[in-house]
DNA sequence: TTAAGGATTGACT
DNA sequence: GTCAATCCTTAAT
């Protein structure tokens, strides 16, 4: 690759299974009026579209929701669910084409004060951005944020100086996708104490361990 | 226009 | 370990 460091569009414009791994490790900040929040990524997840994927939002087809995803790569899809959560993923792949990586996790390394605020004074550390919404909320990002370019301010993106390692398995909590084909979709830093703990009764895949 | 479900989390038994 | 909250998106009348 080019620059270690800050990646080029290039580097998003391949397919979110080729992207995902390498964004462990990475640092992305979001810079507010309330200062900037720096999370580096330990926990991801790939998604893609069009028939592929039966647990991604793309997977019928273009909708109102997921035109981000098929957006320019290196822009953020945020969406609501839940009645309550928003989730932020990455875009990759060329315009036209649907996928892109969701954010599961992540480990506050600037900005921890704002974050907490944010979150919380009484949570833990290691959970300020453990899980999916959590990591939204501590990095102050809302569905205003949808489509909004992850390259250039208030947004910015650093690759690890080295790949580190990483592990990889099945879903959690998308219908559909978990069980069925028990592809490895999702990806780790293994052990870090922010990946989140896979609760609900679904037992972890005896496939993959740290 | 109406109905069903969700890429989750936090609280409670 | 189990369950409810809550509202937007999508699919079906």
């Amino acid at each position: 690759m080019s620059a270690v460091g800050v990646p080029n569009r290039d580097f998003f414009a391949a397919s979110a299974l080729d992207v995902a791994p390498r964004l462990l490790g990475a640092r992305l900040t979001h810079e507010t009026a309330h200062g900037a929040v720096t999370l580096r990524i330990t926990e991801v997840e790939a998604y893609v579209g069009d028939g592929v994927d039966p647990g991604s939002h793309a997977f019928r087809g273009q909708t109102r929701r997921n035109a981000a995803m098929y957006g320019p790569p290196g822009h953020l899809y945020a969406y609501f669910t839940y009645g309550m959560h928003v989730c932020a993923n990455v875009v990759c792949s060329p315009a036209g084409e649907a996928s892109a990586v969701l954010l599961r996790a992540g480990e506050v390394v600037e900005g921890v004060e704002i974050a907490r605020e944010r979150r919380g004074l009484a949570v833990a550390e290691r959970d300020l951005a453990r899980g999916p919404a959590r990591l939204v909320v501590a990095l102050g990002i809302g569905l205003d944020d949808d489509g909004a370019d992850l390259l250039d301010p208030p947004f910015s993106l650093r690759l690890p100086e080295d790949q580190g390692p990483s592990a990889t398995g099945p879903r959690t909590g998308v219908s559909g996708a978990g069980g069925s084909d028990g592809f490895p979709w999702r990806f780790w830093v293994p052990g870090d104490p922010t990946v989140s703990p896979y609760r609900r009764h679904a037992r972890a895949f005896p496939d993959a361990k740290t």
